[in-house]
DNA sequence: GACACTTTACTTGTATGGAAGTATGGAATA
DNA sequence: TATTCCATACTTCCATACAAGTAAAGTGTC
């Protein structure tokens, strides 16, 4: 914890409209190709326009929104591209994560713990929760292993994945990746590294059969 | 070649602004720990404060600035953890991309012609010339995986690896650099993944050794 | 001389006005 | 009816002015 979170200054006002937007898109709230308006942002949040400008320029620099000038400014659509490659780098990623994590005796506490929490998830169907309890356990893996810098650095590409997933999660079965993560924590807890590193590969190439059938079944939200 | 790159419609002046900061900063010339001037550079391209502010946002988006409200601006430290992490990161990703290469008999010129450029500036000493080579090594072996969009996505994370090379390229011995990455092409060129896998990571490990000691010649430039 | 306080200059943050460019709808014309 | 032209409203971009906060220099006091 850096000493600026420390001293409860308030972020800026254009950093709080660009962590409101941000998180709106993320969660699907505001849909690709949707527009955004600065001033009718501005007008609805009762500030001027140039906070919001910066707060889009912010959000364009995230790859999350599209300035096109004298024109209008939209969400940004999901690149297909874009989203295979982050998947790619999350495997490749991960699996050595794995392989360092399996050998370390380190504590797996908490990824069991967001084991039972996704289970919970699933039987209420709050597919929020399941998300977010998604994303903690395979941070857990990266902390597991002694790289929370690493998984800072995968947000920008994770970002992208979790609006597909906003998207697919209605659709796809939960169940099946609670068993895929148990498989990596199983492996992990027998200290099985190469067992880890296929559990982890064959987990995340699951993307690869489900996103071309949600491109297919929203082509408005994709592009390439 | 998409329609918009056809039609050549300047940047705008911010993002000019940007592209020329972002530069000087990942090649040395701005120094970690700098100061900006909102005012300053302004006055010294002729604009108003704004479009350069604009340029500090995107600046800080990349992590290569730090914006302290009221207090000022200023190019950011090395963060080693950071560093790290880009490294791993990429070993991991690299040696997959090495993993597809090897096993597809794809066309190796481009790297091939790399290594020679990376010979002359060798012997004629330019660092610059070399760091560009090196990258476009690399980039090549994206390329021939058919993973141009992964490349593009290790932008921001080599953007703080490059910033380090130029402080460290005066320093450290380019032939040794150079040996690995015929290792690596060799590996390739004979389809053994394995060795490929293997060149790849202890190529990218080097990193680990020198990181150390150009922290300790510069401690002013580095952070944690 | 050392210390506390005040002032002053300087920083980024925000508001507002206008400039440049784009898209849309309607009118005039063939 | 179809097409071209144009006026109008809208967008982002840039310039300017002011507000809020910081830091350092200066000043007075002990």
């Amino acid at each position: 914890m850096s000493q600026v979170t420390m001293i409860a200054r308030p972020a800026s006002t254009a950093q709080q409209v660009h962590d409101w937007l941000h998180q709106r898109i993320i969660q699907g709230d505001l849909l690709p190709g949707a527009r955004l308006s600065e001033t009718e942002i501005a007008e609805q949040i009762g500030l001027s326009r140039q906070p919001v400008r910066e707060a889009f320029i912010r959000l364009a620099s995230d790859g999350l929104a599209e300035v096109r000038p004298q024109r209008g400014t939209y969400i940004g659509k999901i690149s297909v591209s874009a989203v295979l490659s982050a998947r790619l780098i999350r495997e490749a990623v991960e699996s050595d994560l794995a392989a360092m994590v399996a050998g370390s005796g380190a504590d797996l506490a908490a990824m069991r713990a967001e084991l039972d929490v996704q289970d919970q998830a699933n039987i209420t169907g709050d597919v929020a929760a399941f998300i977010a309890s998604d994303d903690r356990f395979h941070c857990a893996m990266a902390l597991a292993a002694g790289q929370a810098a690493v998984w800072n650095d995968l947000e920008r590409l994770k970002s992208q994945m979790n609006r597909l997933r906003h998207l697919s999660m209605r659709v796809f079965d939960r169940s099946a990746t609670i068993a895929q993560h148990r498989a990596i924590l199983t492996a992990l807890e027998q200290g099985d590294g190469d067992a880890a590193q296929t559990a982890v590969r064959t987990h995340l190439r699951q993307m690869l059969t489900e996103l071309p059938q949600i491109a297919a079944a929203h082509p408005d939200y994709f592009t390439e």
